[in-house]
DNA sequence: TGACGGTACTACCGTAACTGAAATACAGTT
DNA sequence: AACTGTATTTCAGTTACGGTAGTACCGTCA
């Protein structure tokens, strides 16, 4: 139970949620995984990347922490995280059947 | 060629391109489409679907004309949107691959 | 005929989210 | 000391979404 009323995400939501089921990682490795899970859709810049895991803390969806005396900090996934990843995910498989559904051609030529 | 720059689609554009590709349609139809194809996720109101078709018009994804003496007006799905919506169920196939590749689980309870 | 419900669209406004540009800071190299 | 790469912050601008509400037209049914 529970519908996360946050769906559907972002796409750089959902990118930098995927990022951190990988472990507890910090803003800048982040940023290079969603730069890298990304590509093809339109580059992030910290700004992005940076501001939607403070908007993800707010919402508890990451955790931060100081990791060690430098500025870094440390987002970990928290459980409602990756649950609403998984909700997300099942929302993307679903859209997925609906294009298939529909027997979507490439715009002919090209 | 000619990447589209809109990528990636929020979650009412895709759904009203998606009810577009079974013909031209008048918004309250398509609002009505959208209403089905996006189940799950939060309730899409009037201004939100036709506030999604003028944009779109504005973008040249979808065509409008007035229909009839009434006050209705037909939308219609041009080469342009037909194409950004292919680009759109793409990517989301590959959101899908990325998800399958993490062997994501639904949060072990639930 | 006149109230009512369903169709169809429009207007307005607040807010949250994204994005670019740029600044800061620190570490290691050359 | 200058430079490159890591790591984060700030700020300002735009857009889009979503709520609420209002207009208008049509058929029907009492």
């Amino acid at each position: 139970m529970s519908h996360n009323l946050l769906q559907p995400l972002t796409s750089v939501v959902f990118h930098v949620l995927l990022a951190l089921t990988d472990g507890p990682a910090h803003g800048y490795a982040v940023m290079r995984a969603v730069a890298e899970s990304a590509v093809g859709e339109p580059i992030m810049g910290p700004s992005t990347v940076y501001g939607a895991l403070e908007r993800l803390s707010r919402r508890g969806l990451v955790g931060v922490s100081k990791a060690d005396k430098s500025q870094r900090k440390r987002y970990t996934l928290t459980p409602a995280g990756h649950q609403a990843l998984w909700a997300e995910a099942a929302r993307i498989a679903r859209l997925a059947e609906l294009v298939q559904a529909r027997q979507l051609v490439p715009k002919d030529g090209n």
